[in-house]
DNA sequence: GCAAATTAATGATTTATTCAAG
DNA sequence: CTTGAATAAATCATTAATTTGC
């Protein structure tokens, strides 16, 4: 007997019930994995398509929306930056201006750094066109799954938890790139993107 | 059909034009009167479905779109419960628990069943925490018109936005009738540009 | 070994702050 | 300067880890 009718089995991630008790998003750790990867190779707040590819791509994983996408990026980029902030007070107090802490200044000089402040959420329905809204933002291309992220991050599977997660997994990620099309240059007019998603929560 | 993408007619902010070009919203006053009315009849969280009802409505004075009313209440709340705390600063240094506002004047006569448990939390422009766990939230129905609005205290609870949970009536929007300006039925059946409320990426 | 009780993580909401169009 | 929009910070709440008493 795998599933307990009020019961939510979860070995840190996976199946989650009968299908009926839907209580939060739950993670598989192939999901989290991938996320991480992501965000490691500077993902931070992916566009609507960005997410919608990645949500869909998770989903071979195991039950996922694309708003969990969405809140994972926001929460694991507020966690980090809060943790980064709390051992920098530990270390050294730094007591003076926390000069880290507007983030479009100096962020992560990392090699990949993606600064896509691009507004996250929806899009602007129908006809009307935004028009070129055109917002400084300086948006970069990204890549959704850096051929490096996965090549061999596929190969490892941690296997400690057991595979209750339906489809199991294999899978590879090989072939999946999310947005390693074209990725859209927004950088000229980006419409604008809107609509937040906390309005979308339901239905 | 005439869609008629918007006659976004302006009294504030003039004319926006014939359809084609949106930046952002800009309201009309009708529209900004009866959100205000609303909002000094105590709404500051309204439902999807609100949203919804509000934004069709609306659209009868003037483009606007479901987001539109999202955002205005969250603003107007917001910038409501700042100017009152600024200006309880700068005057009295009110450190009761004021859950009365003495910036509006003929609120004061509550009576009516609205139970605002909400400690009013704020008035420190710290963080402050709010301590007790508060896990109250109590599940009333949200009254959109309640007789006696209370000023500025967020009467709302938080409520929270289930998924399929409608947290049932919404209210009727039928009858608030604002000034003398009847309100036209939806019935005029507005183009309504579309709620992209649902929205785009979330399942 | 096992659950209830407790704690730690983290998913999901709300509130405050910031940005920039008009 | 006003304010719609977007983002970050703070908070809430649920689930998993972990502990504890049997």
């Amino acid at each position: 007997m795998d599933i307990e009718g009020g019961f939510c089995i979860k070995a840190r991630g996976g199946y989650v019930g009968g299908g009926t008790k839907c209580g939060r998003w739950n993670p598989t750790t192939e999901q989290v994995k991938v996320l991480t990867e992501l965000f490691r190779s500077g993902l931070r707040t992916p566009s609507t398509d960005q997410i919608q590819k990645i949500s869909s791509q998770l989903s071979y994983y195991g039950k996922i929306e694309s708003k969990n996408v969405f809140y994972w990026f926001q929460n694991h980029k507020a966690r980090e930056r809060q943790k980064r902030r709390r051992v920098s007070v530990n270390h050294r107090e730094q007591k003076e201006n926390h000069y880290e802490d507007q983030n479009h200044t100096n962020n992560n000089n990392n090699s990949s750094s993606i600064k896509t402040n691009i507004t996250d959420i929806a899009q602007l329905n129908n006809h009307q066109v935004p028009d070129h809204q055109h917002h400084e933002r300086v948006i970069e291309t990204l890549q959704l799954f850096p051929l490096n992220s996965f090549s061999e991050m596929e190969a490892e599977k941690p296997m400690r938890f057991f595979p209750n997660d339906c489809r199991g997994n294999a899978a590879s990620f090989s072939n999946y790139t999310i947005g390693a099309d074209h990725m859209v240059h927004m950088d000229h007019h980006q419409y604008h993107p809107t609509l937040d998603l906390r309005l979308s929560f339901m239905s």
